[in-house]
DNA sequence: ATGTTATATAACCTAATTGTTATACAAATC
DNA sequence: GATTTGTATAACAATTAGGTTATATAACAT
């Protein structure tokens, strides 16, 4: 049941829903595109994405100085069924803001 | 979004999944059931019920004197998600002291 | 009416979570 | 190698959440 508490936690802020919404529509995220499209601050979306990292629902890798994160090959029943519940606000996501060079 | 949130909230602790499954496996409950099932102190009990309450995850009906639980009627499709999943753990559900007099 | 049983609420303490600011680290550029 | 840029971590304050004990309420029984 572990599993299912952690996935809750994660998606029970409403930043985490956000970011998640984004690695669905956007597929690969620098950390700076979230903090930009979501104003939220570097350490804030720091510790979300290490959250979701540790609760496997996103992966990431270094790229150059960027860090890139996206959804990780986690084929959990329950996080399928997250994401087509999220699908459904993507609607008044904010559009990404993407970072320059990248 | 608002309503992704609170059900994640709502699942986000042990005791109210186990108290979720209980309403799954038992249909009707009264909390003093849920209390000694899953040794929890009544007050505590108590309050997580009214956070399911609120979320419209179960229904309540005075009989009685007693109170009994069930699952609301709510059609909601990540309800419908997390009802899937909770079952899979019923096995590990202690099974039901049922109250004497009922 | 009084007492009893079942449930709800209040007040409180502690632990966990969110957000902030400051700092460390790591890759890239000069 | 010093600086800049992107990200991670640490330390802290504020808020929220879980659990306890004590008390209130509501239905029933005597």
């Amino acid at each position: 049941m572990e599993r299912l508490i952690t996935l809750a936690k994660v998606f029970s802020d409403k930043n985490r829903l956000y970011i998640f919404a984004m690695a669905l529509r956007d597929k690969n995220l620098c950390v700076c595109e979230i903090c930009d499209t979501l104003q939220l601050s570097q350490p804030l979306v720091s510790r979300h994405l290490k959250q979701m990292r540790e609760a496997k629902i996103l992966t990431s890798k270094q790229s150059g100085k960027w860090v890139i994160y996206s959804l990780s090959d986690e084929q959990d029943p329950l996080l399928q069924c997250w994401a087509q519940e999220v699908k459904k606000y993507q609607d008044s996501l904010p559009k990404l803001i993407s970072c320059d060079v990248k």
